[in-house]
DNA sequence: TATTGTTATACTCTATAACTATA
DNA sequence: TATAGTTATAGAGTATAACAATA
């Protein structure tokens, strides 16, 4: 399917512009996407956090640690279940969060710009947003699991 | 722009699922990188690599040397200038470029026909390779370059 | 002098598993 | 006993700069 091969190279080039693009914000590429994730939010616990990320408990603990002490994000103990804690975006965290966007927003703006002008945008943007939810939904337990086991490809 | 804002979202959500299966595969990301980009070519400078991909210099000698300790890369020098090295997939890495790439459209393909079911597939091909080529032609000096430095985003 | 690739350093991310405190 | 988050460890990637060999 020649669909998906572009998308796959699209993919590999977007992401390598667009990783570049997010360290010269400062940020690296797990913590933008924390970020991303906690931005437009009223916060969520760790656990969510890490579920909706790439992010994994472990490495999450320090990314947050880090992330807070640079006053991006806030821990709060939760009171309904004493285990959990609910990390949300300061003030500051969401600034950077808007400003963040938008400057990734531009930076991708005119490369995008050039590729879909003979496309419908608005069929185009159903079409990604029912792609990101596709992913988005399938957390574990993916539909068409590759066929080689970790085993093999090593 | 809707489009732009849809096509972070989808980006996100591809990214982690893509790099989620890529780590089943027993590579990283920076390892799936460069099989990626070695294969179907006679191989390449480091310099040549470190361009084309998101790797650095001074951490490519590093990925390439486990690379080469499992034999999915060579090392050759490069007759015409002997400060270059050639890098190319070994046929082991051959075998496993092609078995990693089949597995990774495999995984992909599923979500993929979700989202696109009512485009213009060719149409859609031809844009997603406008949309690759348009990164891959601006490495150094990118159109659109963000409004932050880093050291208003620190 | 400039360039190619390597080495060195310090920090960050990753996978994994043991651990603490709740539930 | 199970769950949420932390801590611990070893391997890997990153930015940056100094370095050796070659041009």
């Amino acid at each position: 399917m020649a669909v998906v091969r572009a998308m796959a190279a699209a993919y590999f080039a977007f992401r390598r512009a667009s990783e570049r693009h997010i360290r010269t914000l400062g940020l690296t590429a797990a913590q933008f996407d924390v970020i991303a994730t906690l931005g437009n939010t009223d916060g969520m616990t760790c656990k969510e956090l890490a579920r909706r990320t790439l992010v994994t408990k472990g490495t999450l603990t320090g990314v947050l640690d880090r992330l807070e002490r640079r006053r991006l994000i806030a821990r709060q103990a939760e009171k309904r279940d004493r285990r959990s804690i609910h990390v949300r975006l300061t003030r500051r965290g969401e600034a950077l969060h808007s400003r963040a966007f938008a400057a990734h927003m531009n930076y991708l703006r005119p490369y995008l710009r050039r590729a879909v002008a003979d496309l419908d945008s608005a069929r185009l943007s159903r079409a990604l947003g029912r792609f990101a939810q596709a992913f988005n939904e399938a957390r574990a337990g993916s539909p068409g699991d590759g066929q080689i086991t970790r085993r093999q490809a090593r």
